[in-house]
DNA sequence: CGGCTTGTCTTCGATTTCGAAGGAAGTTGG
DNA sequence: CCAACTTCCTTCGAAATCGAAGACAAGCCG
């Protein structure tokens, strides 16, 4: 009876647990080293896990020089986390297991501005459809997450502000999805869930900036390997002025926002404006990679002024890593204007041992990056 | 006999003895919340730690609402930190108490400019000078740190690639300062000092922005709680490009750096450039009060552009609370300055709860956060 | 004043954790 | 191939920690 019951979160076990779920430990030996416990403590804790259906022995790990560790892995019969990442038009829908692991991922269609009432029913639908296929049967689902594309104020789970989202203002979007399903609920904004997803690609990086360049332009800080949320709102950098001969105003009432320029939207709008049909990202990719040279012009353009502001950015933060993703990061011109403005013009010292480049995820970043963060809802 | 022999660093009495000297418990209740050990388990400990002289009762706290606390607070005689703010051509000094408390603050005259080894000398017969005329007899000297004006890697201690200070690149200061008093030690960059002093001032602000505006312009990091280093440079902002009409070459060798248009070191060749004589930033904060038009013009435009900075840092940090120091923070426009441009600029998001005002610790930020840090390794 | 509530601190048996020692299972290097 | 070394994991008595119960000391309020 792997764990129908409540799982344990308090206490060593707890602990224990979250770290082999976390993917920070694979064996008891790891497990003492992170946990600060004794080796003995160790051994006796997971002893139980096991006895109670949580952790399962697999195989050896490879050796550091000595015996062979003995790999520990959450088992697939814990319990499963349903994810989602919403966007404009359409949702990427994931099952996963308590390790992060996918069981599997959907893409469907559907229109945010429904509105949130329809749009959760929606959500919880297809959750439960991919529930009744997909999940092996007496494996409890033990939490619920989404991301949106806006800001989302970390301490309600409400979604604040968003400027795409019209009739989402201040929902609780949390507390229903945790009311309509009786399981802990997350809601994270979609780039802040990349942010979070790629954090485990990167082992070693304690600091990381993903930027997501779709039709939006987003950005989330992974610092000191956790993902800073300030005030709801950080890792916003649509809003920086740039510099710039011609004067664009913004839907935010400012001037010359980088948004109004080198978002997705913003490249598709002046393709649109010079003839060229495009209707998604992917089409400005294709169009480069076709050799368009308007397209390829726009794009570099667009990789110059995002480098422009990334550069005050990686002075300050120092990051590890500058990861790309998003529905542009597929243009190669992208990713080298941006490399070329940060290494110009950044400190030598914050830019010695900085990488810059794409996502290591690929397109489930996000749904990894729920995964993460719910665990942590989950196991608390 | 309190503690002349090595402090209790591991295990529970170590973790106690750490959150007071912190000053985040007062009390043997807080100790239970903050540390999660049981109420039981901290009155065991507290009392040996009692014993053995390093703690002290002292009074009664204010109610919650049931009995009053019994406050506890590190013994004076529990050990003395030795930290010194080393500036261009002057340097402040102070003994403080294991808890953070200064005995005594001295400023004297001193000269980066002779290089590591002669400062190091200097710093260290200044220290035994304070210590034989105000140490209590009996009371060990337990850490030694110091500030300086340039970055500082913070694995190795070694203050990396300075502008302002010829001659001290790769040298390693912590540890000839730990060798010559046989002490743990710290170095740290001057802005990141102030920051963590501040920090203790602004309980409930997790995330902090700290400007130093002297004769340059350095910034420090609190993020959670504690302070962002990332490579060592993190927190620079002095050579972001800003916009303006001019064209000025930086000593980094880029166009436009703010340290080039705003730093006290730029407003005061300025204004000798117009024949007024200035030589410390203190005297462009007098020709500001004196009403001098000149002086204001430039203080108010040099806060304009730190921040024009600063938005785009807020918006992606979403600091709790700017905070401003330095010998230029004592100038009214330059605040206000800043403030305007901020406020107008940044997402509602960000500037919602946010403030801005200038330093609660006063000029002796940097010491008090050397007291901090250090403790962080005098404790360890 | 005397209950009532809230919060702080101690006592003591039950439980958990520690740590030293040792066996198991590898790698490394003559 | 064997000896020396490393790392991984378990065993078992000693020591630390927990948590429930209660004493203690306030503030609150009629």
């Amino acid at each position: 009876m792997p764990g129908k019951e409540t799982l344990p979160v308090r206490g060593a076990q707890g602990d224990l647990l979250r770290l082999v779920a976390a993917g920070h430990a694979e064996s008891r030996a790891e497990l003492a080293r992170l946990s600060g416990l004794a080796a003995s403590s160790v051994s006796l804790r997971v002893e139980e896990l096991i006895g109670s259906g949580l952790l399962v022995e697999e195989g050896a790990g490879t050796s550091r020089g000595g015996r062979r560790p003995r790999r520990l892995r959450l088992s697939p019969r814990a319990g499963l986390l349903a994810v989602a990442d919403l966007g404009a038009h359409h949702a990427r829908l994931g099952l996963l297991d308590l390790s992060g692991t996918p069981l599997v991922v959907e893409e469907r269609p559907c229109d945010i501005m429904d509105g949130p009432e329809a749009t959760i029913d929606w959500m919880a639908g297809a959750f439960e459809d991919m529930l009744a296929a997909h999940a092996p049967p007496g494996v409890p689902l033990r939490g619920v997450g989404t991301g949106v594309p806006g800001p989302v104020d970390p301490a309600t789970g409400r979604v604040v502000a968003p400027s795409r989202m019209p009739g989402w203002n201040n929902f609780p979007v949390a507390e229903r999805l945790a009311a309509h399903f009786g399981l802990p609920a997350l809601v994270e904004n979609d780039a802040n869930l990349m942010a979070a997803g790629e954090a485990r690609a990167w082992p070693g990086c304690e600091t990381l900036m993903v930027l997501k360049a779709g039709s939006g332009i987003g950005c989330g800080v992974i610092v000191n390997g956790a993902l800073h949320r300030g005030r709801g709102a950080a890792g916003d950098i649509s809003h920086v002025r740039v510099r710039s001969d011609s004067s664009v105003t913004c839907s935010c009432g400012h001037d010359d926002c980088l948004e109004a320029y080198a978002s997705g939207a913003a490249l598709m709008s002046v393709l649109a404006e010079q003839g060229i049909e495009v209707r998604r990202p992917a089409d400005v990719v294709a169009l480069v990679e076709d050799g368009v040279p308007e397209a390829t012009a726009l794009v570099r353009n667009a990789g110059r002024l995002i480098g422009e502001v990334l550069t005050v950015l990686v002075n300050f933060v120092n990051p590890d890593a500058i990861v790309i993703g998003g529905g542009l990061s597929a243009a190669e011109p992208l990713i080298s204007a941006i490399r070329a403005a940060v290494y110009e013009r950044c400190l030598p010292l914050a830019t010695r041992d900085l990488e810059i480049s794409t996502t290591r995820s690929g397109p489930d970043a996000a749904l990894l990056g729920a995964g993460s963060l719910l665990l942590d809802a989950v196991l608390a």
